[in-house]
RNA sequence: GGACGGUUAGCUCAGUUGGUAGAGCAACUCGUUUACACCGAGAAGGUCACAGGUUCGAGUCCUGUACCGUCCACCA
């Protein structure tokens, strides 16, 4: 028996050796494992991609727990002969990168990004988001991914930044891209609109003012915008204001003097709420917009990109909002048109999740997905949709969930998603980042050109905008394959077979993959989508920097080993449902590794010396390794079903409390007994267990069963040299 | 306002098609000269949120209620 197994197992020692082991091995690579004959090259493939982390820091635990799931996937399907690729990446996280990085250059050189011009600026943000690259690249590593790293991709490197180009203009060609004045929200902070996702509703208390309309009274918590309202609407079965008809038009006195207003009706509003009449401001409210849109009214601009009022405030033109207010409602108090005030009204406020701006909508040029235009699709491997069939892109998007070829773990997420798909509305790609994919367009004079590569002749000048960063993300099942070439990878690997990421972006991502792929290769990206949820602290509370409650996941791998941090993220977790995790929960699991070193130990301690040659085993081995095999049945069972929390939960208690707790305590008493069949037998089924439970638990522990299967002895060792690459043992 | 979850042992959670309630951790008792104290043996602990219903039988299915959580939403 080797030394090593004298000592308690050291998590620290050996798992650096182990993970080059298996990087030198080349078998992270399903290419490779085809070539040296560990992979039929007839087999079924397996593929997933990593969602890939933003290059805006570090890796935190939830990424931790989302590792451990799929390299559980990967390593158990590897193991079970399929053609397995995990493709790795990282994502350019357009605004947030930015944001990062012109925080830190202002930090240190009080410096704007328009100080240094776009091209330094770019310079500096991609030299940030390289040495980001290549800690979370290590983090990864650390945490024992079998990625295979020669296919690693960026979401905006060369080959990603072809298929974005590529996509672009078909959907142009298509007419599913479009530009347009709509309104949209703008984030005055950060000087660029963001998708109606990326807004985060705020609940604020603050003061809602009734104001003296005229003959009408109106309700607001925003004064400031009020100075371009000249329509007034209320709802037309509206039975107080019937005296009152459409079109009409009074006069009266308003904040900066006397108007003219007229009357509109519109179902929209709600009897019931306030007064039951409304002003509107279609430049900067979505409801607004869409009234004026069907009455075909004026829209005005009250407020700038910069959030200050513009000339028709008349005396408060050039005031930032936040300023003018209370001086608004002073003036309308002196002219007497205050009604009432209620001090403690919950308003909710339009904050952008990115960087915390509060949005303002706009009326703004800019470039759109149109989510219910009507297409032909050219080409289609969706059950129910034949190629060259009418479809829209929001029909896409349901059909293949709603038919199973997309199935979402757990199941109860679908009518999330159905009920987010039923109320989308067309998506604004454009941002007024410099980070980012450019959007291929360019002017010249009245000219606009679309294209994947830029235009011949002289003076055309690019389209100063880029796109949303889920744009590229949205390729990303297949770009990373190749796309738009017809490489072997994409012809082999794609669809994917899983994808596993956390719930919270379901709608950023998963929705906005099902649409770019089944659009434009005719595929679904994934068979299955397999959500995660967040990871919390012992107490069930988000992990924050401002409550110093972070788990840090390489820290924990440092004080307990890698495998214990990954069991303690699987067990107890079901899909879709938030966990909680301490350092308690961890140590049970740094036990739990030495509990397997030392049930080596005995195991090899105990046959070394006996024969197990020509042996039949007796009733009672046999009947030991029958019931371990159904045991192994099960969990392979709830592996390929997604339960992995029970599978990792059944082979811990297996190892501990059936084969360390049982089988090993009765071997103990035939090894010392006088039946030399019986001791030999007891010693062969001792070993065929250890091995076997090895690799069931090498998906779930993989360094600290690697490092036992290397120093089991070499001479009675049937399979391969590498665990990682054995077969599943049922 | 709408939708989706959850409520099972002190804590964290399982409980797959309805058939006498399970695990881990913690707490309790006992045990240490050889696999492991990062251990073993043993015992204790639950009206399965509540109220109805279906059934021979309900933690599991149906209806309603309460509380907790999450997401979505254009109530000025």
């Amino acid at each position: 028996m080797d030394d090593k197994f004298l000592k308690p197992y050291d998590s620290k020692e050996t798992e650096g050796a182990i993970y080059k082991l298996w990087e030198d091995s080349g078998f992270f690579n399903p290419d490779v494992c085809v070539e040296k004959g560990i992979t039929d090259s007839e087999a079924e493939s397996f593929s997933i991609v990593l969602p890939p982390p933003n290059v805006t820091g570090t890796l935190h635990v939830g990424h931790a727990a989302m590792l451990a799931i799929e390299d559980i996937l990967v390593r158990f399907n590897r193991m079970r002969g399929k053609r397995t690729l995990w493709l790795p990446g990282t994502d350019h996280a357009a605004i947030a990168t930015q944001e990062k990085v012109e925080k830190n250059i202002y930090k240190e050189e009080e410096k704007t990004r328009h100080d240094l011009g776009r091209e330094v600026f770019l310079k500096r943000v991609e030299d940030y988001a390289q040495e980001s690259r290549d800690t979370i690249v290590g983090q990864i590593k650390r945490m024992g991914s079998s990625i295979d790293w020669s296919r690693e991709a960026y979401t905006l490197d060369k080959a990603r930044n072809l298929a974005v180009r590529t996509a672009f203009k078909k959907m142009y060609d298509d007419d599913l891209i479009y530009r347009g004045h709509r309104i949209v929200n703008w984030d005055p902070k950060l000087q660029t609109t963001v998708s109606d996702e990326e807004v985060e509703h705020v609940e604020e208390k603050t003061t809602f003012y009734y104001l003296q309309y005229g003959p009408f009274v109106i309700g607001t918590a925003r004064p400031e915008t009020k100075f371009g309202d000249k329509y007034v609407v209320m709802h037309p079965n509206d039975k107080r204001y019937e005296e009152y008809k459409e079109g009409q038009e009074i006069e009266l006195e308003w904040i900066n003097g006397p108007i003219k207003a007229t009357i509109i009706k519109d179902k929209a509003i709600d009897m019931e709420f306030g007064t039951g009449v409304m002003t509107i401001t279609p430049w900067h409210d979505v409801v607004d917009f869409e009234i004026a849109e069907r009455h075909n009214l004026d829209k005005e601009q009250i407020i700038d990109y910069k959030g200050k009022l513009l000339p028709i405030a008349g005396e408060f033109a050039g005031q930032h909002i936040k300023k003018a207010r209370a001086l608004i409602v002073e003036k309308l108090k002196s002219k007497g048109l205050v009604v009432k005030t209620d001090e403690n009204y919950i308003h909710n406020i339009a904050t952008d999740s990115r960087g915390g701006g509060v949005i303002e909508p706009q009326i703004m040029m800019q470039w759109f997905i149109d989510v219910n235009k009507e297409f032909k699709l050219p080409y289609s491997e969706i059950n129910g949709i034949a190629s060259g069939e009418m479809v829209t892109l929001k029909k896409l998007m349901i059909h293949v969930v709603e038919n199973g070829q997309v199935e979402i773990i757990p199941d109860h997420f679908s009518k999330i998603y159905f009920h987010w798909i039923n109320n989308l509305r067309d998506w604004c790609i454009s941002r007024q980042i410099w980070y980012g994919h450019r959007i291929p367009v360019w002017y010249r004079g009245d000219e606009t050109y679309t294209g994947v590569e830029a235009p011949e002749g002289d003076g055309w000048k690019q389209d100063e905008d880029t796109l949303d960063t889920w744009f590229s993300s949205g390729l990303w099942t297949f770009s990373t394959l190749g796309w738009p070439e017809k490489t072997d990878d994409l012809k082999r690997y794609h669809p994917t077979d899983v994808l596993e990421t956390g719930y919270d972006i379901l709608f950023f991502w998963v929705a906005r993959m099902i649409l770019m792929s089944t659009y434009l290769t005719g595929q679904i990206p994934f068979k299955k989508v397999y959500l995660h949820g967040l990871v919390r602290d012992g107490q069930g509370r988000k992990m924050s920097k401002s409550l110093g409650n972070i788990i840090d996941p390489v820290d924990m791998s440092d004080k307990f080993g890698t495998d214990a941090v990954r069991l303690s993220l699987i067990v107890g977790t079901a899909p879709g449902n938030d966990s909680k995790l301490s350092e308690d929960k961890i140590r049970g699991y740094k036990n739990f590794a030495n509990k397997l070193w030392n049930i080596t130990r005995f195991v090899l301690e105990n046959t070394e010396e006996i024969n197990t040659e020509n042996i039949e085993l007796g009733a009672w081995q046999q009947e030991q390794i029958k019931e371990f095999e159904k045991t192994l049945e099960e969990i392979t069972g709830d592996i390929e079903n997604y339960r992995f929390y029970l599978a990792g939960e059944k082979l811990y208690h297996y190892a501990w409390h059936i084969f360390a707790d049982k089988i090993i305590e009765e071997s103990k008493v035939r090894l010392n007994g006088s039946d030399e069949k019986d001791k030999s037998a007891t010693a062969i089924m001792l070993q065929e267990i250890l091995h076997k439970l090895l690799k069931a638990l090498h998906p779930f522990m993989p360094f600290a069963t690697e490092s036992i299967w290397q120093h089991l002895p070499k001479s009675k060792m049937k399979g391969r040299e590498i665990l990682m690459v054995e077969k599943w043992p049922i």
